[in-house]
DNA sequence: CCTATAATTCTAAACATGTCGAATTATAGA
DNA sequence: TCTATAATTCGACATGTTTAGAATTATAGG
């Protein structure tokens, strides 16, 4: 209960980030990136580059770019640049960290 | 897959809905409402009035009304009045949906 | 019917967000 | 060094959100 403020912060944030339309739907196009059945390892894990992540989205590269930094800047999305392109992933503690809230409902995350 | 849009859609007005941190606080004071150890159900979880939730949130009757109205919009709390009072709660099969989300990087709910 | 309490609606102001286009930086390769 | 591609930053504008206070509705109880 000590870290209450804290935590409850980092999980708005992470809210936040997630509740515009085009950060939901590129948020989840890297959570989509393994196999059935098995977890994201961030070894193992498909990237994607910003440009390959905005496809389909109809929205300018200014506004990808901005996006991609809310996400990262809520602590829901990894970002690396490598060579040209800037990779992007989920980190699956992230997942599970969100995961958590909603499964146990006497949880003192908060 | 078919219902791509919709699915989309109601889970970026749910974290829009958490993406406050008055509201936050509101959703997590109905979360805890169990027993350790228990699930929320409808008929045995403590349900809070109105004026119950805003305590020690220092917010005006006004925009305490117009947060749990957003809330109930977005699909995350029931709300019934029962004489002067009216009573608010979180239906378990919410929690459950927003869990699938983060729970399985496979799902095709978006 | 009148009053007190609980909650909502309405209005307005301050503030935040989403978006684009133009300019800028980063990098690889000729 | 020059060019092309990828990505970011900056500036600006339209739109949306948060909030409080005043007025209004809903209900219970005398």
């Amino acid at each position: 209960m000590s870290n209450y403020r804290i935590d409850s912060a980092l999980l708005c944030e992470a809210f936040k980030a997630l509740s515009n339309p085009n950060r939901l739907a590129l948020f989840n196009r890297l959570m989509n990136c393994c196999a059935p059945g098995t977890k994201c390892s961030p070894a193992a894990a498909v990237r994607y580059c910003v440009s390959e992540l905005g496809e389909g989205l109809d929205i300018a590269p200014s506004t990808l770019s901005h996006h991609l930094k809310e996400l990262n800047r809520a602590g829901l999305v990894e970002m690396k640049r490598k060579g040209k392109n800037v990779e992007c992933w989920v980190e699956p503690a992230k997942l599970e960290r969100l995961n958590a809230f909603f499964q146990s409902s006497q949880s003192d995350i908060l």
